[in-house]
DNA sequence: GTGTTTGTTATCAA
DNA sequence: CTTGATAACAAACA
């Protein structure tokens, strides 16, 4: 599941390798996914070519050449976003990057196969060669070109601060667990108390500070919420630095797994031991999620 | 056929 | 106003 360090990933790889080139042809596969419409889609996109692309939690705004209309890209669940350069071949059934699996890559890191396959759902042709394409295997995700009052309003409206910079304080943080009396799990999910968790990186942070996952957000005490903080920067930037977990759909744009699942302590680890204590991790539906903690250390 | 997986939004009830 | 629960979206898997 693309969250924060999974979209950053894909984001940090994609700048260094698709920016400023323009837009050839665009071949959209699932019209549904393509808002407002796919001939707006083309008519605006086409000849134009990505400026800057920045993360916004776990969405992505490319700037278009022109700064008329901006480019946004959910991955939502299954979404994947590979970009084959005009180097790549086919190996042994894959499609690889030469340069990339001479630096020791070996093809167990690489799923997916040919592209495109039968999740493809859009494809994005550059002068240079080069094809970004948008995969997503329960077409949840979408590709969005908006204006940029559209843009401001989604942003305004739908995202609240990023775990990872520098105004993300621990103060700004108590402020706003302190506004809400729901389980803290359910609010660390929510998008607008604070932007790019999502239900593994919630769980893993939660156990880290040894907080049990149903107890109220506003019910935390002042160490509770340093320790909780603590464990969002400190776990998010991790999991940058790896390149993410894989789960079962996320890749990178190379077609890659991300290097972040074998940290994970509690997430997929059910009546496994936890790292702390040695007792078994449990599960339970918390917020609509499948949920894992330690009884025994969380509370 | 049933339950489970999850990011996000919508809807309904309390 | 808040919250919580549920369904919807879609596809795969056990």
């Amino acid at each position: 599941m693309p969250e924060l360090p999974e979209v950053e990933t894909v984001r940090r790889d994609l700048i260094s390798r698709l920016l400023n080139q323009r837009i050839n042809k665009i071949d959209i596969r699932a019209p549904k996914m393509i808002k407002p419409s796919v001939l707006f889609f083309k008519k605006n996109l086409t000849g134009k070519s990505i400026t800057t692309l920045d993360r916004r939690g776990k969405l992505l705004v490319a700037t278009l050449s022109g700064q008329r209309y901006w480019l946004l890209l959910h991955l939502k669940m299954t979404g994947q976003l590979i970009y084959q350069d005009k180097f790549y071949q086919i190996v042994g059934g894959h499609s690889l990057l030469n340069k990339t699996i001479t630096k020791g890559q070996t093809l167990e890191n690489f799923i997916g196969g040919n592209l495109p396959n039968k999740y493809t759902c859009a494809i994005i042709n550059f002068q240079g060669g080069g094809r970004l394409f948008f995969n997503d295997l329960r077409r949840f995700g979408y590709l969005r070109l908006v204006d940029r009052e559209e843009l401001t309003t989604i942003i305004k409206n739908n995202y609240g601060p990023e775990p990872l910079d520098k105004e993300f304080t621990v103060a700004v943080f108590k402020k706003a667990l302190q506004r809400h009396s729901k389980n803290i799990k359910a609010t660390l999910l929510d998008q607008k108390i604070i932007a790019g968790l999502g239900n593994i990186y919630v769980d893993e942070v939660l156990w880290a500070a040894r907080i049990n996952p149903k107890r109220s957000a506003i019910s935390l005490e002042t160490s509770e919420i340093n320790a909780l903080w603590r464990s969002i920067r400190v776990i998010l930037k991790k999991a940058i630095k790896y390149r993410g977990t894989t789960f079962s759909d996320y890749v990178d744009s190379f077609g890659r797994r991300g290097g972040f699942s074998r940290f994970l302590k509690v997430y997929g680890r059910v009546r496994q031991a936890c790292a702390y204590c040695g007792g078994p991790i449990a599960k339970l539906k918390l917020a609509g999620r499948g949920t894992h903690y330690c009884p025994r250390c969380q509370v």
